[in-house]
DNA sequence: CTGAAAGCGCTTACAG
DNA sequence: CTGAAAGCGCTTACAG
C-alpha cells in the first residue's frame, strides 16, 4: 500500500508538501499541488487514517451505544445519527449493548480506547461507573433517549407524558377500566418514566394502578410475553395492556394469541414506539410515536457542539399518540387535547393521528 | 489522559516493560508486572488503540457493509456478525449503504482508510471498482448474502432455490395460477437469483412467468408498493405475489389494502426473509427463512481465516419455506419434498414449517 | 511557497 | 528479565 513517502517521491516534493496539498493548506503552489494530485492518482494513494488520528489527536469519529439493534426504534435512530454525522464530516461506530450492562461497558470501553471524538449514549446500565469516569476525563458525551440523572451531560429525548395521557384518555373513553402496563427496567429512565406517566394519567381520572397491573419487562419480546401471561393468569385480568416498547408489545401479542384470545375483543393493546409493521398487524396497533429522526440529528448536533468546546442545551421533543384499532372500535374520534392531526409516514384508512399537548 | 510513559514513571520501569506486562509477554518478572498493574489501576490507564494499531499494523477491527439497516434481515445479520467477531477478539464497524451505490463506496473507502483488518460485504453495487481494487490490494474480503460474480472472494450465503420451489408448489397447490414476483435490482445476486429460481420452479410445472408479472423493485418498501399497484392495474392481475424481501412485502401489503382488497382472499402474498412480525400481520405471512445467524457467524469465521492467511471455502446454507396463511386456507399440509418439520423461533398455531430439499 | 525535523503513543528487535 | 532506541505514517511549528 502506497504511503505518503511514495507520493512525495513520485511527485518530486517533500512529504510535508504532499500533506499540505492533500489537506487544502493554502500555501502550496498550484504546480506542486498538481504534481501531488497526479502522483496520488497514479499510485492510488489513500491517507492512513490511523496515523493521521494519532498525530492530530482526533478521529473524526463518533461512538453510538444503543440498547438493542434488533429494536427498530434504535435502528432508525442509528440511521439518522449516521446521516447527520456524515453530513458534518464524522463517521460513527455503533455499539449494541443488547440490553446487557457488561456489553454496554465493553462497547464504551472499546470506543474510548479507539479515541472517538465523542460519545452518544442511550444507557442500558445507568449505574455503570464508566460513564461518570468518562465525563470526568472530559470525553464529550450526549445522552439520547435514555439518560442518567445526576450526570452533567446534555440529554436529547422525547417527552411521552402528553401522549401517554392521550392514550389513557383514549382507553378510558373506549370503556376500559382495568389498565395495565408492561414496563421496562426501572433503572432506565424510559423504563420508569413511562410507568410514571401512565400512573399519573390514570390518577387524573381517579383510576388506580395496582402493583399486579405493573408487569416488569426488560424491553425484550420474551419479557413482554411473560408479563402478559402473568396478567392473563390474574383472577381479574386487565382489559387493556400498554407495552412500554414495541418488542414487548410483540411478545404480549404472542402470549395473548397463544391463549386463543383476541385483540381488542378480549383485551386491548397499545405500545410505546411506532413502527411500520403496526399498520399491518392483526389488528393494527395503537402506538406512541417518537420523532426518532429528529432526535438522532439533534443528538449529533449537540455532540458536535460539545466536541467544539461549547455547552449545548438538552433537547426534548414531544411524542404523539397514533390511534389504530387495537384498543377497540375506533368510532368517531374525539380529539383529546388538541386540534390539528399530523400526517403519518404510513397513511392507512384505519389510522388516526393525534398530537399530544406541548 | 494518562499515557504509557506516566505508567512507566509511576511503576518505576521503562515503557517497554509496561508494554510487555500489558501484552502478556512472558519475560516480565512477577514483581515488575505487579508494579505495572498497580500503576495502571492507580492512573486508570487505557492503552491508546490508535497508536497500537499504527505500530502493529492491525486494528483488530472488521468492517461490515450492509445494504440497509432498516431491514430486519441485515440487522440480525449485523448482530450475529458482531457477536462472533467479539468472541474472536475483533470489533466491527457497520456501514449502511441504504441501497445506494455512492454510500456503499463511501463506507468501503472510509473503512479501508481506517485500515480495518478485513471486510464483510453485501454489495449493493456489484459494479463498484473499489471492490476489485481492494481485492487486488490484498484486503481480506468475504461476501455475505449478496456477492459479485467473477470476483475471487469467498461467499457466505443462503441458497433459496429449494425453498422457492417449495413455495411455488404451495401456491399452485392452493389453486393459484397467475403468479407474480416483485424482484430486487437485477444487478444484485439476490435480486436476480430469486427471480430465476421462481421462473425455473414455475417452468417445472409448465407455468410461464410473463414480463408483466415481474415487478422491478429495489428491496425498499416503496418499490414494493409501486410494483403491487402496477400488478393490480393489469387487465388480468396476478392471483399471487411473491416479494423478494420483507420490506417490499410490506409495501405490497400497503398497496393491496389501500385498494380495499384482502389477502389471501383477493390475492396471495409471500415474502423472502422471515421476520418476527410476519406471525402477527393480517394475515400471517408465508415466508422463506434464511439461517441468518449462522450466515453471520460463518462469514466472520471465513474472514478471520482469510486474515490469518488461509483461503476459506465459500459457504452455502439452505433456506426454508415457512407456511402461514397469506397464500390461502392452510388445509392439510402436504410436505413438499421432504419429511421432518423444523421448529420455528416463533411457534404459532397457524405456522407450519417445511425444509427445502438439500 | 517549501523542506527538515520533531513528535503523536505505542511495540519490538537488539543488546545487555 | 530489562531498557534504550527505532519506527509505524502522518502533521505541523520552525526556519528559510
Amino acid at each position: 500500500m502506497a504511503g505518503i513517502k511514495d507520493v512525495a517521491a513520485e511527485a518530486g516534493v517533500s512529504v510535508a508538501t504532499v500533506s499540505r496539498a492533500l489537506n487544502g493548506h493554502p500555501s502550496v503552489s498550484p504546480a506542486a499541488r498538481a504534481r501531488v494530485l497526479a502522483a496520488v492518482a497514479a499510485l492510488g494513494y489513500r491517507p492512513n487514517a490511523v496515523a493521521r488520528s494519532l498525530r492530530t489527536d482526533q478521529t473524526r469519529t463518533l461512538g453510538l451505544v444503543i440498547s438493542d439493534v434488533l429494536n427498530p426504534y434504535f435502528t432508525s435512530l442509528a440511521r439518522a445519527v449516521e446521516e447527520e454525522a456524515r453530513a458534518l464530516g464524522y463517521s460513527v461506530i455503533i455499539g449494541n449493548a443488547d440490553e446487557r450492562p457488561e456489553l454496554q461497558d465493553h462497547h464504551v470501553r472499546t470506543l474510548l480506547d479507539r479515541r472517538i471524538d465523542g460519545l452518544l449514549l442511550s444507557p442500558t446500565d445507568p449505574g455503570s461507573p464508566l460513564i461518570p469516569d468518562a465525563v470526568r476525563a472530559g470525553t464529550p458525551i450526549v445522552f439520547v433517549d435514555r439518560w442518567v440523572p445526576g450526570v452533567q451531560v446534555p440529554v436529547v429525548r422525547a417527552d411521552g407524558r402528553g401522549a401517554v395521557a392521550d392514550l389513557v384518555g383514549h382507553l378510558l373513553g373506549l370503556g376500559h377500566r382495568r389498565l395495565a402496563i408492561i414496563a421496562g427496567p426501572a433503572a432506565t429512565t424510559t423504563g420508569s418514566e413511562r410507568v410514571d406517566a401512565f400512573r399519573a394519567a390514570l390518577r387524573e381520572h381517579g383510576v388506580a394502578l395496582p402493583d399486579a397491573y405493573i408487569g416488569q419487562g426488560d424491553f425484550q419480546a420474551e419479557s413482554g410475553r411473560r408479563a402478559a401471561e402473568r396478567f392473563l393468569d390474574l383472577p381479574e385480568p386487565p382489559d387493556a395492556v400498554f407495552a412500554a416498547d414495541n418488542l414487548m408489545a410483540l411478545g404480549a401479542l404472542d402470549a395473548i394469541r397463544a391463549r386463543g384470545l383476541t385483540v381488542p375483543g378480549d383485551i386491548a393493546l397499545a405500545a410505546f414506539d411506532d413502527i411500520p409493521w403496526f399498520v399491518h398487524t392483526d389488528p393494527p396497533i395503537t402506538a406512541i410515536a417518537q420523532p426518532t429522526e429528529e432526535l438522532g440529528r439533534a443528538a449529533v448536533r449537540a455532540l458536535v457542539e460539545r466536541i467544539g468546546g461549547h455547552s449545548p442545551d438538552s433537547v426534548t421533543l414531544p411524542a404523539r399518540l397514533v390511534v389504530r384499532r387495537s384498543c377497540g372500535a375506533s368510532g368517531p374520534v374525539e380529539e383529546p387535547h388538541t386540534a390539528a392531526p399530523i400526517a403519518h409516514p404510513h397513511p392507512h384508512p384505519h389510522t388516526t393521528v393525534r398530537r399530544s399537548n406541548p
